[in-house]
DNA sequence: GGTTTGCAGTGACGAATATCACAATAACTG
DNA sequence: CAGTTATTGTGATATTCGTCACTGCAAACC
């Protein structure tokens, strides 16, 4: 992870990826108070159980986010994307709790990180800045009862549809780069489930399997 | 459902059901523009699609909060209980949307009724009401992400017993009064598997069954 | 009190996945 | 290129749960 200070680039960069916080000042401060982060395509940005000390803005690349339970069992969560932030961060950040959900780089990845003293302070002060606070409270709020409704009541076969689709979304590529084996802890299912369904996948023309590769048609 | 504008009575569940709520301004408010209402045990109060109009702040009973899907499936999301409120709400105030879930009196309910038009403005102007609204996103986050938890990791058993303590605690009662077939719908599963495993929790000693009754033992 | 209705119990079977055990193949490495 | 490792394929079997078909029983209603 490398990190800049970086005053100007980062007002033109707020102003091109987030227009709605159009106020001056707010720009200003956080031109002042951010920091610019790059991370590495697969690297771990914040772990469970950790104390979140940033709020980040993303600009480029983008974000896995996901949830483990006590046995280590993972379930993806939804990808953060350029323009979006991680309303778990606030939560975190406000009440000084630790995280209850994983973030993982899932491209080369560059966001602008908040310290969290700020987030609070400058929601009284920038209309703006909290509307926008509030508009992604709602948009994880409603990522989180989509991905209800999938494993509630969908089927493996679907969710795996759903998931590759998310997932090139997040890739901005339609040939994917994953192993049988990574889908299957996404999606808290068996590597050989997955292997079957995706078989089936390929025979009724809709991706194109390789090792370490998976195209969608 | 019976409502009733009683300026000084809102003023007093107010200050005793909210007490974090201190600004004398901001009580004002509430109780001028609040009504207070209630619902039967059992009925609807908000419907799947429907556009919501006011904010509730829960001050006697609670609610039952579940999610549907197209084919008309039923997922039993949280309850709300006095203290608390609905943050879905504020999503559906703010932005004018439709909502994405039902909520329907589990018991006896009496409400504050807040119209959205005001929960934006006290946002700014009051600080302990951005920090409530604040912190009901938070709740109602931690809330999804544990039903998460429970359809993606646990088993069948597992569920039910989860959602009779929720459900318990609901009611205030170690005696609850349902059919399986009730139970299953808010489990998307079938009857009769609920009434397998209610069978064999009784077998466990740890419920003891009854026509339309379960008693945690 | 007899009938109807709704709820619960139960067995048989099927579908969706998990689990286990290994084979096959592709990619990498010395 | 030979050997090793990572990835994928596949069959057999087990488990969890859904579905269907029916029974038994208790409560509610004439």
């Amino acid at each position: 992870m490398i990190t800049e200070k970086a005053r100007p680039e980062i007002l033109s960069l707020i102003r091109q990826h987030y227009p709605q916080l159009a106020e001056r000042k707010l720009q200003d401060e956080i031109a002042n108070e951010g920091t610019i982060m790059h991370f590495k395509a697969g690297s771990l940005i914040m772990d469970f159980g950790a104390y979140v000390k940033i709020m980040p803005l993303i600009i480029k690349g983008s974000i896995k986010v996901s949830r483990e339970d006590e046995e280590g069992n993972e379930l993806f969560l939804y990808y953060l994307k350029p323009g979006e932030t991680c309303s778990m961060s606030f939560t975190c950040c406000l009440m000084d709790k630790k995280s209850e959900i994983r973030t993982v780089a899932e491209e080369d990845t560059t966001l602008i990180g908040i310290p969290t003293r700020f987030m609070d302070e400058w929601m009284s002060r920038y209309l703006s800045w909290k509307n926008f606070v509030m508009t992604s409270y709602d948009n994880r709020m409603l990522e989180l009862v989509r991905t209800i409704d999938s494993i509630a009541f969908k089927k493996m076969d679907e969710r795996l549809m759903d998931y590759l689709e998310q997932k090139a979304e997040a890739n901005d590529s339609r040939t994917l780069n994953a192993t049988h084996q990574e889908i299957a802890y996404d999606l808290n299912a068996s590597r050989e489930a997955v292997s079957r369904l995706l078989k089936q996948l390929e025979k009724d023309g809709v991706v194109q399997l390789g090792r370490n590769r998976i195209e969608l048609l």
